[in-house]
DNA sequence: TTAAAATGATAGTAATACTATCTCATATAA
DNA sequence: TTATATGAGATAGTATTACTATCATTTTAA
């Protein structure tokens, strides 16, 4: 069996939908090559232009700019996480399974997965850990929140809270928690690699650390 | 009794040392007033320069370049929160007092203090909870790590992850709860009031929920 | 008072972040 | 079949950004 994983994105992330050309798909694949490799700050669409042999020009017609395309790129993986997670999560009933397995599929090394030939999801994740911040920390966020640029991100904090309200309805901070769950389970790897000082993994860089400190994280404090 | 604050910097934070003259003064002051009016992005240094009655080049013989710029921000800001710290928590003996001191120090709206005359602290703690990631999130996070920029932050992780095993030895993750309760004391609040529905505070935007759900948070893991 | 340090003024460059227009090939629909 | 829309390449151009260099003048510290 061979499936197709397509992800409806909202209109307002692009000017043309890049899934459906091949120009388009290029630019995804390669802008994740690129972001990747260079970091976002120094990521330009002429050098995409130059990688995937269009022009400048052509990159413009699908992304307003850069951070616009970033943007996407971020919630694509949200998209596709929240797909993970529901897939991998249907027919378990014990809430506390399904956080511990939810924490490992938003700390754990992504492979790459086949199920979209042109987004390679090991170097998205590793993108979204070091650049996804930058998608909201701008003057603009109020208005692109208004556009639900960042809507697959909160429609997976609320998967996450609701599994958190069915472990303890009593819990009074589920989304937070969830968001912190979210953000940590990427930034303390980010900083077990980068900043080692700040975590306690400094010494065998195992992303199993930082899942054991996440579970610890929330199952105290939901308890 | 009238004090004046001084942090000594790393000389490699800035080619020329910004406390020492009146333009580099009116640079550290306006540079926070125009990072926070504009955001760092739309930021340089040519309307910092018209700002002060200065030139580009002027600003240029302080700091390499507003993300150098950027990082002195955040590093005077967290060797001004150690101080703090330090002060506020100085003859408290119950760690348990202590840490919720510090979440309140993390957390809360920072008072313009007048110790330093150049400096808006409140407006600096905003650009730090919008923009302070920014500082390390980067393709060369490792070699400004190796020139010991990001000290500051290291220091106060390290004050807030003794203070953690004071009240319990056994806790096996000091440090990584440590920079968790730093981020999140100022994401959460940036969700709060930009992204509210990844937080439980949308409704009446205060501060002290995300201080109460830090302290909850925080005294669940380590009890 | 004199040398050094700090600043201002001016100029210039390479790269970035766009926008506009024109052509051309292909697909498709009347 | 013809008209039309679509996607993409080619080229050109602009304003801004992110710097670097030089030189004259003012300020300051020994």
């Amino acid at each position: 069996m061979e499936l197709q994983l397509q992800i409806k994105m909202n209109e307002k992330l692009f000017v043309r939908n890049p899934e459906q050309t091949d120009l388009g798909r290029k630019i995804i694949q390669n802008s994740i090559q690129l972001i990747h490799e260079h970091g976002f700050e120094a990521f330009t669409f002429k050098k995409l232009a130059e990688v995937i042999g269009s022009t400048e020009a052509g990159i413009y017609r699908y992304f307003e700019n850069k951070h616009r395309l970033l943007i996407y790129l971020t919630a694509w993986y949200w998209s596709w996480l929240e797909f993970r997670v529901t897939f991998h999560l249907n027919n378990i009933s014990d809430p506390a399974i399904k956080l511990k397995k939810l924490i490992q599929l938003l700390a754990a090394n992504v492979v790459d997965d086949d199920s979209t030939v042109y987004v390679n999801e090991s170097l998205l994740h590793q993108i979204i850990i070091a650049e996804g911040s930058k998608a909201y920390l701008t003057k603009h966020v109020s208005e692109d929140n208004k556009d639900q640029l960042f809507k697959p991100y909160k429609d997976l904090c609320t998967i996450i809270s609701g599994i958190i309200l069915e472990y303890n309805p009593a819990y009074t901070h589920p989304r937070s928690l969830a968001s912190t769950i979210i953000e940590m389970a990427h930034l303390q790897v980010f900083f077990m690699h980068h900043l080692p000082s700040l975590t306690d993994f400094g010494d065998c860089k195992d992303e199993q650390l930082v899942v054991q400190f996440l579970e610890d994280l929330v199952f105290c404090s939901i308890r």
